[in-house]
DNA sequence: TCATGGTGTGAGAACGTTCGCATGTCGCGA
DNA sequence: TCGCGACATGCGAACGTTCTCACACCATGA
């Protein structure tokens, strides 16, 4: 018969004693060194002046005792976290791993952590993300900000001194440091390549969030009205449509609405249905333009859904250079962003507000390049 | 004339003035609701008791204050920072950036935060981004390992009582929850797939860094001579590399060491370099498996390249299901990694750890499957 | 009437750092 | 010899929370 001993109190107790870490702190090396907390924390944190012999001992001490200094404690008192916030859409689209990518280089040389969250495109995450990252008190942060127009959240965020850098997309009357791409000039010449190929007939497809008043069709009619379009605070498919109505304004050519996509949700899904819909009608486009990697992804996947062959049945130029676009035959020519070194100017700049600078707000605009590849040839004359 | 009144101090001090943010603290909420810090911390703080009428004047005072608790003091005191860290190899890579996703997922439902960092498979950064972690005190740490033998660092970290979950590859002997792929049994019914369509000569592309003792050909030869091998800590590509040496072994085909390829380097240029030499050979194989996502895009480029029609000049299936795999004609078979669920079931176990439940080390081998599409038919007759 | 126990409140300590100040000790030029 | 600045050290306060106490109030039931 087994015996009556409870064995949960023990195995409590000898778990807390497991569980215990006892971590060494300023004192304790302090106290093993015979100085002052004072002197130990000059050493270990590298201010003020210390004598070479304390210092020696004060090292010993630490190394002995395995001390690693408690940044929540140091941040309390200094102000400074050296951490920045970053909020993206998305990280698994490739434009936004790339842009942390290159955030992340800079923080990184420069000894910063890097606090990431997800916003979804959704604003009430995106809210609810700058709060954590506020609270968790980020020396800066970094915005891919969903809505362009109220963003409260962040112009009080501007307003009570929090520095803040915005990336892809700007907010109306928010005049802070930003990078973005610039976004008409570069579809417009994408647009005119495919125009000066002898395309007519271009289909556009975009993600377009409704928020232009009067919609898709009201918005060209203004763009191509030569209607000057206030376009610094416009989403960036929206800016590349601009570009799209322009190249057409310039060649003479008339914008068909009916050729532009609204996928309305931003999904290669939503992208590859709209476009499908496009590609099967009568009088198909001779080409097609992308305004960003995910819908360049869901066109493609139409394309190779019908069947076509590019670019004798249909010419293409894809937005944000992925990495089939050079091996998917014939290559696919594509508007690439320089998307890293966004990431990297965007620190950059939130370094600079971080460490006191004041500088009047910057907007850099990024050129983007369209590499060509084999995706761009003269309409099938047999069609239409 | 300009006068010499100097400016520079004057601006100084409204600069000065500009950048002061005061920031409302308990103690300021208190004072103005009227209560004890202690009183407005148990309300702000929800816990303890409060009565109905106090809670509602601290409310309104802390509202009207624009109170945002500081986690950095609330974190000194209670040694939960609701963070945690993460050590991926690099976020560009889509694995890691679906890892990282599906961290976030579950991180964010619990209101932690999410500490990123990348090591590109080097030791050196990997250390200093743990510590830079456990310095940020973290509450435990997610970490894809690039030492799988060593890593003294995580052992120090794990024999410290940091929680601590390793994803995709495991350190030899140290015996910790992890999440991470069936690998070999991945890895073996592809090849099977292969051999079962009738290919007997089939070409691997692999990242293998250097570890095996004796290298690739004495662990072919090993392996094929049925020596039981301990692969549980081997690195994914070599496990890989296991699985389609054993798809041989069962079908009693004899494996051509000169068919594997070493990349050398974890890049897809490494990849297509080396896989375009093996694919201009005379005798190159009927079909290539590739063990990893940034493989399978190398040796997708230079299939490309070569202008090598898939599948009737060359079978071929990857590895992680990228997203031009299901539109690139003629869609292209491949073992798709269940990867943002491995993010989940990682963060999960780290929650359970860091809430405190006492668990033995698991070990989740999550099972990949084959997602059959058009790259893979009989072997071209007309070859050998 | 008196324990009892749930509820509510405040004073003050604690967390682990850095910072301000006071108090030295040097060495050096006047 | 004095004064002065640079170097060196320690004491105790601060950062903004939460935690531990001590105490007080009020029902409840014996």
């Amino acid at each position: 018969m087994e015996d009556q001993f409870d064995s949960s109190q023990v195995i409590m107790e000898v778990r807390a004693k497991v569980a215990a870490k006892p971590k060494a702190t300023i004192a304790d090396v302090a106290r093993l060194a015979g100085v002052s907390t004072a002197t130990a924390g000059r050493v270990l944190g590298g201010y003020g002046y210390t004598s070479g012999s304390k210092k020696d001992q004060v090292m010993k001490a630490a190394e002995k005792l395995g001390y690693k200094p408690n940044a929540l404690a140091r941040s309390l008192i200094t102000g400074k976290t050296r951490t920045i916030g970053v909020v993206a859409g998305d990280i698994r689209n490739p434009f936004y791993a790339f842009v942390l990518r290159g955030i992340s280089n800079i923080a990184e040389k420069e000894g910063f952590g890097l606090l990431i969250t997800n916003s979804d495109e959704s604003f009430e995450q995106e809210t609810r993300a700058v709060d954590l990252l506020v609270e968790k008190q980020v020396d800066g942060l970094i915005v891919s900000p969903c809505d362009t127009r109220d963003s409260a959240h962040l112009r009080a965020l501007h307003a009570s001194g929090t520095p803040l850098v915005l990336i892809d997309r700007a907010v109306e009357g928010l005049e802070i440091d930003r990078v973005g791409t610039a976004n008409v000039s570069a579809a417009r010449e994408a647009v005119q390549r495919l125009i000066q190929a002898g395309h007519r007939r271009i289909g556009l497809v975009a993600e377009l969030v409704e928020e232009a008043e009067g919609g898709v069709v009201s918005f060209i009619a203004r763009a191509q009205a030569g209607e000057p379009v206030e376009s610094a605070a416009l989403y960036p498919s929206w800016q590349r449509l601009l570009g799209y109505v322009q190249a057409h304004l310039v060649a003479r050519v008339p914008v068909d609405p009916t050729l532009v996509l609204r996928a309305g949700e931003y999904s290669a899904e939503a992208a590859e249905r709209a476009c499908l819909a496009l590609l099967q009608r009568d009088d198909r486009p001779s080409a097609v333009f992308t305004t960003d990697g995910t819908m360049s992804e869901g066109a493609m996947a139409a394309i190779a859904k019908l069947g076509l062959s590019i670019p004798t049945q249909l010419s293409m130029i894809g937005f944000d250079d992925l990495d089939w676009m050079a091996f998917l035959p014939p290559g696919i020519s594509t508007v690439a962003q320089p998307r890293m070194a966004m990431g990297e100017a965007a620190a950059r700049m939130l370094l600079e507000q971080i460490s006191g600078a004041d500088i009047p707000p910057r907007t850099v605009l990024m050129p983007a390049s369209l590499v060509e590849r084999g995706s761009v040839s003269a309409p099938d004359t047999s069609l239409r």
